[in-house]
DNA sequence: TTGAAAGCGCTACCAG
DNA sequence: CTGGTAGCGCTTTCAA
């Protein structure tokens, strides 16, 4: 690895003058500019990132926080965060914490240790040590002041919920998703509310998770449970998808005797077939987005707007009925 | 952040004897070491990286190198890497190179300037940028000498193949992935190697990429191209899924009119109706050995056994027919 | 067994 | 406009 010092020697000026022609800092001459130019392409310099972190106490990685990298769900976001980040010249440190508090605080350690410039956390019970630096979270809401980016459950919520009213529903079953989980709740809310409105009776199957390896055994679960559901709201495309193919081997037909309506949209769904009918996130867009706003808190040590709110959307494929005529 | 100089002064010892505590370096006295501890405690010490780093001209960290974090074979990998670099004490630089050759550079650059202790890479065509650094390749392999774990495409090919050619095939079709990929033509040489040996005729349906957004495209160009296709050799199960439902929506019934085997067994391809027949990889398994012996490299500077191939397993559901009784 | 000091590569201050 | 220099936090000689 060459070093600025040795720029310096071939250019003929100080390792000083090097420096601020690289980051455009104070005064350099033309002269010197060009000299130091040239000698960073014969050398093929590159400045050594750990050098300059040590000095600023801030490096250009970015920790991510994700609860499962399996789950399909966040490699979407993953993305976007990388690309959002990316765009502003940084790096993502990978931190998969698995549900586990005791590895997201290891973390949230090793990202401290790193000089990381900020964290973007998708998990859910975030770990206090996080505080201590700028943070974003995704796909959740908390305390007030923090920065985060989600989508409208709410009305994701209602939109499920009118997609199953409209289509003749004989006995509706709401999957909830995790107690513990701000969003489920709002989903919960805005199906209620709908269904409410309507005069249309539900139950409810609550879940304790959103886990990939669970979705079956919930699914057969659920099946034990409401045998009788014909019109189902599931907590996420993973579990609706399960749903489906438990209700295929019990022998009834989709949509016809058993229609259901996911969440979240991910990119088997539309691939499979009949295609499942699901409320959209802009799971890419989410990433994204809070990486921006990530950046533009470690830039500008501010933001017009912390709080952003992504647009859910509907996506009407074949796991439902046909809409009534008369609604 | 606390620095190695305040446990000095609190312990009443130089940072140096601070530092040979910590590493179990050199000659440190049972007082000695007593007192830094208390004062390590006293004061939540732990330490910073970015500095060690810059001495050793070696981070904790590995660069890890993925083709697209998007598609589903490549999160199980990436969760296999994290756990084995997380077991030996490194975390994860992520890079989603996305194919293309210029991303790749500018990692392998952001890398180097991060003292990245190693790199393990899925990418195919890597960048020569790479060899100058400690790196392991995963699912393929190149040039002799370098470090790899793969799985064993060729059997994995003769496998796929037997359960076409056992399963009364009318007209097969091999869909072969890209041609740059060793692995592909690897599958496709064990595939032919038993059709052959089976005297059954087949049709070669060429892809370019294994992209997840081209599935659906490519699967109905496919039907073009072979309408009258009824057991298909697919390149993954990715395009095996879009397949079927292109199928499906053909109007023919899977897998008595249409039946058709994949590769990899992402997570999706038994969560859907009918389940998929794919050969498995050991996709989490590849991720961990990768780091394994990534960090073997790292720490003892040599292996006996560069190349680790992993078996890959027949997966039988039902989108194959039942097998003959007289073969 | 210990501590002073050099130095990893870079940035920023300050004097010229 | 430029260069010398201190120092970021840590490790590692080297002499005591």
């Amino acid at each position: 690895m060459t070093t600025i010092k040795e720029v310096a020697k071939l250019a003929g000026v100080s390792v000083a003058t090097v420096s601020r022609a690289l980051n455009n800092s104070g005064y350099v001459s033309e002269a010197a500019r060009k000299k130091v130019e040239a000698a960073v392409e014969e050398l093929n310099f590159y400045p050594n990132e750990v050098a300059r972190s040590l000095y600023q106490k801030k490096s250009k990685l970015i920790g991510l926080l994700l609860p499962d990298i399996a789950n399909p769900f966040f490699p979407l976001i993953a993305k976007g965060v990388e690309d959002g980040v990316n765009q502003r010249g940084y790096s993502l440190l990978l931190g998969n914490v698995e549900d586990d508090l005791e590895k997201e605080k290891d973390y949230l350690k090793i990202f401290l240790q790193n000089n990381i410039a900020g964290v973007i956390s998708a998990v859910q019970g975030d770990a206090k040590e996080i505080k201590k630096m700028p943070f974003v979270t995704l796909d959740r809401v908390e305390s007030d002041r923090d920065l985060a980016v989600h989508s409208d459950d709410y009305t994701g919520g209602m939109l499920a919920a009118e997609v199953i009213a409209d289509r003749d529903p004989k006995e509706i079953v709401i999957m909830v998703g995790p107690k513990d989980v701000p969003s489920s709740a709002m989903r919960l809310a805005g199906n209620e509310k709908v269904l409410k409105e309507r005069h249309l009776d539900y139950q409810l199957f609550q879940t304790q998770s959103y886990k990939f390896e669970l979705a079956e055994q919930t699914a057969h679960q659920f099946f034990e449970t409401f045998p009788q559901a014909d019109s189902v709201i599931a907590s996420n495309d993973v579990y609706a998808i399960a749903l489906m193919k438990e209700a295929t081997k019990r022998g009834q037909r989709i949509p016809e005797e058993f229609q259901i309506i996911g969440y979240d949209d991910m990119p088997f769904s539309r691939m499979m077939y009949p295609g499942l009918s699901t409320i959209a996130q802009p799971a890419y867009e989410m990433g994204y987005k809070g990486a921006e706003l990530l950046c533009d808190i470690l830039e500008k040590g501010f933001v017009e707007n912390g709080r952003i709110q992504l647009p859910v959307t509907l996506k009407i494929r074949e796991s439902v009925r046909k809409k009534d005529k008369d609604e």
